[in-house]
DNA sequence: TAGATATTTAGATAATAGTCTAAATATCTA
DNA sequence: TAGATATTTAGACTATTATCTAAATATCTA
């Protein structure tokens, strides 16, 4: 896991309501966009951004390409922020 | 607690490794600048991001403004990644 | 295979962010 | 109170990022 990619994904308003438009099933790139007042270009850029974070997985269906969460990533990230935050007397 | 300003603090490398300087312990904004090599004006840009987004607490001793970790915020930023990840159908 | 649908990629633009130097503010001490 | 020390603030510059339109790619179906 690239710590700096997972970050910089997290730290745009979009891109967390994209995941969690994605907590209720996996969705495809239109179905999602449907969803966002943004045009098809700018949410797939958002959407790569993600998955080269890691932060979801995609697969095609067809013409489709599903987007769905990555929970696993999610997890290390609470490990970093455990990590980040424990004081060193601590452990 | 702004998750925009904490996710966007987190966002940046330097302002990580702040982070990680200040587990050994709450250190002056002077003792943190001979840990990294930008000038003191950008780290003060810096720690006042760190500052607004709650990820720091400061209090002045004497001539010296001393920083400490908020480690009640990292418990926040867990409970949000926890939600973000946390499928609909699971809960 | 042509045309339709789904999505991404390319290129441009405007806003945001990180860094620097120089100047300002706050506190201490002789 | 004057000068020294510690830190921040202001203003400028460059790099990055979010967004758009237009064009390209991938897949399906008649």
């Amino acid at each position: 896991m690239k710590q700096q990619l997972v970050f910089k994904a997290l730290a745009d308003g979009t891109r967390r309501n994209i995941l969690r438009a994605l907590r209720a099933g996996s969705k495809s790139a239109g179905e999602l966009s449907e969803e966002f007042s943004i045009t098809k270009a700018s949410l797939s850029h958002h959407l790569a951004l993600l998955l080269n974070a890691e932060l979801v997985r995609r697969e095609r269906r067809g013409q489709q390409l599903i987007y769905s969460l990555n929970s696993s990533v999610a997890e290390e990230v609470m490990a970093i922020l455990f990590d980040l935050f424990s004081h060193k007397e601590d452990s």
